[in-house]
DNA sequence: GCTTCATTTGCAATCGGTTGCGATGGAAGT
DNA sequence: ACTTCCATCGCAACCGATTGCAAATGAAGC
């Protein structure tokens, strides 16, 4: 079944009376090759059925024509926009993509990190997962002058480049909406606060609150991991609260859904009892009923800027230690759920 | 930066005096190599830093142990489930993957696969795009021997390996729990009946009806791209029907969920007008209200069985052409959404 | 002591492009 | 006519691991 052996440029050269390094020149459009060889070389290419040899090349070249890809996770339409982004520009640009997940565990990132450093990427994009502590599992990248790209979940302290949106600003920005909607006991139910986007977001929380004059009560505040569990755990650990809280900021759609869809299920009207805004504008926030306010976080977007940047350094077009720190747009996205519209006088 | 060369089997060899040939050996766990050698060289090979060099391993072996996989879209929870499965099977098997996707468009299909092929994966994964009419782009993989499971959307015709469930069950299933709440109009909404997957579930859904002695009525079946427009769009022509269907079948649960909330909108009760069953048990189905009935399919299962199967083959363990079709289990998980409790005299 | 055989290890070719450097030939310059 | 200079192309050494085959070593058997 596999008779036919592979054709190589050996091949060409034998058919064409050439040698193979003109062969090789001609099939990159080597301006040192004439013009007409070329078009000889690349016609018998076709003929013969060359299809070009990655293994021999890269081995050559010292270079892998991959990127590695590490994300916390990969179901949720966030990550599948990133990484939908970044293979756009990737696949573009010719080079090779290898994805590693961690499922948000700091252990599997430190082990994917090792596994793509032997696979040899030619540079890393990662998002990090939800517990990692350090960066030492990229120091054989740094060492080896292999770049680095990180978005979303990012280290701040790291020299890296980063590719993130805002934060603060969206966290400020979902406190202010809900402090206008006339909410005063507001609830902010986030991911674990060692990571940079839920710092910042918690952050623009809590100045959005001492601008107002509402006082910051420690309480409100709920560390979840932002999982189906963690939603319903917020809701139920909400429903306790002695007065009630009038507003919710949970900074994930997902999480969002669940937690509202268990706090009417107790009876709590959205928004007229509590206003609730969401985070990352996923698919689910317009299905969800209320509809989700929440904030648009363009996946999209956040991929192609970092793939763009990561092969831009490959290249040598552009060089990563010039350019830090990328902020990408992101707005709010106001709809039903935290529109009170009569806002009642509690 | 980049100062430390890599450290090779030539530099172990010369480091312990011996030749390239025996750490070679040692390295892979040749049986002919002595175990205190062995020791000694894997002992070096971790003291200098040595990574094993894919390149010109591959090179030399003719293999790129690497598997691409072609899916129609990846921003579904039934997909990145099978990736996931995929990916815990090939990892472990120490095989990399190659994502490509499609987009749901045939042409961006056929230039996938001509892209894999020229990558040159070992073997190949596919679910077919919404559109796909031929498998003329496999042809160069059968040419050479690559082998290709498919896996959800597949051709029936076609002599591959497949990976599916019993669509057909599924769709009779379904129908038939609808009925026994009572229903009799049940609309289908389903995709391009060309797709095995949605021509098979169309036919159990229409045997299930002559199996009840329901008349068929063609204009309720709804061809539509299950999108969120086309759950849309669904819900709107429902609404114009004549009498009201009493029941619908929607092939997936994303789109069910957005027709589920505009029929809502527009009055209709659920389940108690129309009763609902979806499709593949997103997460999406226990969010959106009522819960939504749903036939669990196993995208993990199906990522994993597909993955197995290929990489056996490539070790030689087993030969696909003896394993032709691989059912996977489903079932039918009833919840809210299609419970007609009182089941009104209608 | 000599042959036999198993255990270990080394030789050297091979996989297929890539690339620095030199060679060739003819046109152009003086 | 002779040197200079391009434009093209070829030589041959790499890149790093794999592997068939041969060689070396030593133990065991007669």
């Amino acid at each position: 079944m596999k008779p036919k052996k592979e054709t190589t440029i050996y091949d060409i050269a034998a058919y064409l009376n050439l040698s193979s390094a003109t062969v090789s020149r001609g099939l990159q459009d080597h301006p040192a090759i004439n013009k007409n060889t070329k078009k000889k070389i690349q016609t018998a290419a076709k003929e013969l059925g060359y299809r070009h040899n990655n293994f021999a090349s890269n081995l050559r070249k010292q270079k892998t024509n991959t990127i590695g890809i590490m994300m916390h996770e990969l179901n949720s339409n966030f990550m599948s926009s990133v990484l939908a982004g970044i293979e756009k520009i990737t696949t573009e640009a010719g080079y090779d993509i290898i994805i590693a997940h961690s499922s948000e565990s700091y252990e599997k990132e430190a082990a994917n990190a090792l596994n793509l450093f032997h696979k040899r990427v030619d540079g890393l994009i990662a998002s990090l997962s939800f517990n990692t502590k350090n960066l030492e599992h990229f120091e054989p990248f740094n060492d080896k002058g292999i770049p680095v790209v990180f978005f979303d979940r990012v280290e701040e302290k790291s020299e890296n480049t980063k590719v993130i949106i805002d934060n603060h600003k969206c966290g400020y920005e979902a406190t202010q909406h809900l402090i206008q909607q006339g909410c005063k006991r507001i609830v902010m139910v986030t991911g674990n606060l060692q990571r940079n986007v839920y710092a910042q977001r918690n952050k623009g929380y809590l100045d959005a609150l001492r601008d107002n004059h509402i006082p910051y009560d420690k309480s409100l505040v709920l560390i979840k991991d932002l999982s189906e569990q963690g939603g319903r755990e917020a809701a139920m650990e909400i429903l306790k609260m002695k007065p009630l809280p009038d507003g919710a900021f949970i900074t994930n759609d997902f999480s969002a859904a669940v937690c509202m869809k268990t706090l009417k299920e107790h009876g709590v009207r959205i928004p007229e009892d509590i206003a609730i805004v969401g985070f990352n504008n996923d698919a689910i926030s317009k299905i969800v009923e209320p509809q989700l306010t929440t904030v648009h976080y363009p996946g999209i977007d956040v991929g192609e800027i970092a793939a763009r940047n990561l092969i831009n350094h490959l290249k040598g077009i552009s060089n990563l230690k010039h350019t830090q720190t990328i902020v990408v747009r992101s707005e709010l996205l106001i709809r039903k759920s935290s529109l009170k519209k009569g806002n009642k006088k509690n």
